[in-house]
DNA sequence: ACCGACATGTAAGCTGTTACATGATTCC
DNA sequence: GGAATCATGTAACAGCTTACATGTCGGT
């Protein structure tokens, strides 16, 4: 039995058609929502896993000029673990956000530095929401296989695109709050 | 060179107060904003490292009829890499959503299967908003040492508070949808 | 009589990351 | 000339989890 998230995530893919450990690499990581940590390595062990555990089979095709490409499909067993862990009650979300952790004892850093770094985060996020919308505009690319699967897959990227905004909301919160702040200290200063 | 953020956030919290290992334990397990997987187990490896290299001092007192208290201590060391930490660029946010993952291969389920691994998942949204809303409530327990600092804890808990609301809004809107197919599957279903 | 809080640790194992290795083709 | 794409893998290491180990006190 296993709950890496990565081996099901494979499975899923290959329930659609046979893919190489490369389709899956780019596949996976072009979904933002299915969380990879892009490295590339954990795919071809997965994969080896897999086969191990008679969740796929797998065929060589060898093309020229080219390195022979290893062609992986789905066995029934495969199938039967995929169908059981979609079913099975997923493992509570978590969201590890390290600028809070560097904001709790950020008191010790200076209205310009503080400033600095929230700046920073501002500026990635509105790069993220901007990605997220721009998506959502041109129409995520979701399979298109059934209407009720392509809703599945359009409301998985909106979560990401909603988290997103939330987040920037938030973030320009935090910075405006931070400003009265920033404006009290020079005023005090000021004064003296 | 570290950049495992428990060991940060242990700094952090010394740079306080000297605690032990289980003080520590309970402080960064009360705030759901740290985010730590609550194995206690490395706490007490992570301050064996710390100790090593040199970035915190430990005394022992002994108790009577309880097991002796390991004190650890802050070191000049220790405060000048846990500034440095503070200012450095974070990582950034990485929001792993199980629940996604499940969904994208869920059109394999029945309107009947899904309903019940949202509704699941609904209801696991709802008390962790409630809890949110809750703390906020109830004023955040944030540490009272300056007004800033007051500011950007109870920023840090709003931040998680609005990622509740949020996932809270968009399961019942992706519910509300599916809710639609379920409808459609039926009207076929009745006029066969 | 049992459970939770107090308080710390070792050992084994699994997961995940980084570095390294190969080698042709196409685009700038 | 260098980078990116195609395509797969090994080996070493760092981080994290699980199981195990110990022992008292206070509450129900």
């Amino acid at each position: 039995m296993f709950i890496m998230s990565i081996q099901h995530t494979i499975l899923g893919f290959l329930s659609w058609r046979p893919l190489t450990g490369y389709d899956l690499k780019k596949a996976i990581s072009s979904q933002e929502f299915l969380h990879w940590s892009g490295n590339s390595n954990q795919i071809y062990t997965s994969l080896v896993k897999l086969y191990r555990d008679g969740f796929v089979d797998v065929r060589t095709e060898q093309q020229q000029n080219l390195p022979p490409r290893k062609i992986y499909t789905l066995t029934e067993r495969g199938r039967q673990e995929l169908r059981c862990w979609v079913q099975s009650p997923p493992d509570p979300p978590e969201a590890r956000n390290a600028f809070l952790a560097h904001l709790a004892w950020g008191d010790q850093l200076t209205a310009e530095e503080l400033d600095g770094l929230s700046g920073a985060y501002e500026k990635e996020v509105e790069a993220r929401a901007a990605m997220g919308r721009e998506r959502m505009r041109r129409g995520a690319d979701s399979p298109n296989r059934t209407p009720r699967e392509r809703f599945l897959w359009e409301m998985a990227h909106e979560n990401r695109s909603r988290a997103w905004e939330t987040e920037l909301e938030w973030v320009r919160t935090l910075r405006r709050g931070l400003k009265k702040f920033d404006d009290a200290g020079q005023e005090k200063r000021r004064r003296r």
